[in-house]
DNA sequence: GCCTAGGTCCCGTAA
DNA sequence: TTACGGGGCCTAGGC
């Protein structure tokens, strides 16, 4: 039996559908009016309302309204679900610790219920990242420039890792700074720290910084400008 | 009729509610053994299993595994979704544009559809935000230091807007850069581009830069000692 | 529409 | 465990 529903049940039968849920390691949805109190790393309250609220044997609690892709309140995953009949409300409560943090779902009534016994998977695809953006310019480093030779990916400096490290043809360094989509004032300063960081390690003021991206807004160009530091416009395919 | 259900239904009944709760505005959710196609931004390919998808009226679609809180393919909101039966597939097909995307569920069977009426609704209640942790110092600013006098909140630079821009007991400006959580090496260069933005507008080199929040990483530290910047460890409550 | 930054960000990876 | 940065980030608020 890979499904279970309910419809319209009882809290009593709720909470046992629910409980064995949690035991069994089920995808568990409910749908019903509730209202919702979080406390943790911040706080909320959320009234009486429909939602749709999931649970998943990983620990993951999701309360989702009509609106927006992401839940109104949560519970990561690595949290534990405990269902419990109290003041004739349904209860859920999901807690976890480092952070501490407590979601409760209160029940006033369940619409529906259903338990989903999940085997069958497999796994995501993805192309286009940064990763392969990555993989694009190491097979052709001339689009960064003619005689450009990277040396290193992920090279480490004191300030955190460098995208991909190099020379240019006059044997001059190159730190490569790479995004896959538009990028703002973060990105060059997360440049800057970089090429300070190598500047710095290697005691040569000549070193390059290179931002690498579809394209820049304006703030960001006037930044890599100050810095005397470089753009490429590189689209992903 | 508030919730249409359906237990393991044919492709073409399941395509008859599908279809009339897009048209209806129904939260959707569907079980089943799926397939799904992702193209836009990126692109991504996601080989059959059973997921719990879900469809909401104001365009967002969402694809659950049972593990993590994030779907493992999505359309935010503002996407359309249409329903067509093909090769003994049941295809929903959410796309939308700017950037153009495209996803595409396949069930090959589906266990359960379920389309509901969300009528009742309220709002969240959040505390422990930033703008809280904002107003909390605004009311009492010594936490920052004694004779420290907020001018403006959200004061407009060429750099962007500071989160609380002042004066300390010598009449120099300070620039707060204000953080609810631990923070790293990108709020101390968040921090940087506003003490320069000041400094530069005002002329004055002697524009303070401190940044506040519960704690901070080694290399944020060493960030903000080499900019002469300052830290206040500040608890949020 | 773009820009900027917050977020209970989540998440993977490396130290 | 913490630190750091990517993400199809999403979302809100300005302009």
């Amino acid at each position: 039996m890979t499904t279970t529903r309910l419809h319209r049940p009882t809290h009593r039968d709720a909470f046992e559908l629910v409980g064995s849920a949690f035991e069994n390691g089920r995808l568990l949805t409910m749908f019903g009016r509730c209202e919702v109190h979080y406390d943790g790393r911040a706080a909320s309250t959320l009234g009486p309302g429909q939602r749709l609220v999931i649970y998943k044997p990983d620990g993951t609690a999701l309360v989702h309204t009509a609106e927006n892709r992401e839940p109104v309140n949560w519970q990561p995953p690595g949290s534990t679900h405990n269902a419990s009949v109290r003041d004739g409300q349904l209860q859920i409560r999901s807690t976890r610790s480092n952070p501490t943090e407590q979601l409760d779902v209160l029940f006033e009534r369940v619409e529906t219920v259903s338990a989903y016994a999940v085997t069958d998977r497999s796994d995501l695809k993805l192309t286009g990242s940064e990763e392969d953006l990555r993989q694009w310019i190491l097979n052709q480093p001339e689009v960064i420039e003619k005689g450009f030779h990277p040396i290193a990916t992920e090279r480490q400096t004191k300030a955190g890792p460098i995208d991909i490290f190099g020379e240019d043809t006059a044997g001059q360094p190159v730190v490569i700074e790479l995004k896959r989509r538009r990028v703002g004032p973060s990105a060059a300063s997360q440049l800057q720290r970089y090429v300070e960081a190598i500047t710095t390690e290697l005691s040569n003021p000549a070193t390059r910084g290179i931002l690498v991206a579809p394209s820049i807004t304006d703030r960001a160009a006037s930044l890599l400008d100050k810095w005397e530091f470089e753009y490429r416009s590189v689209e992903i395919e």
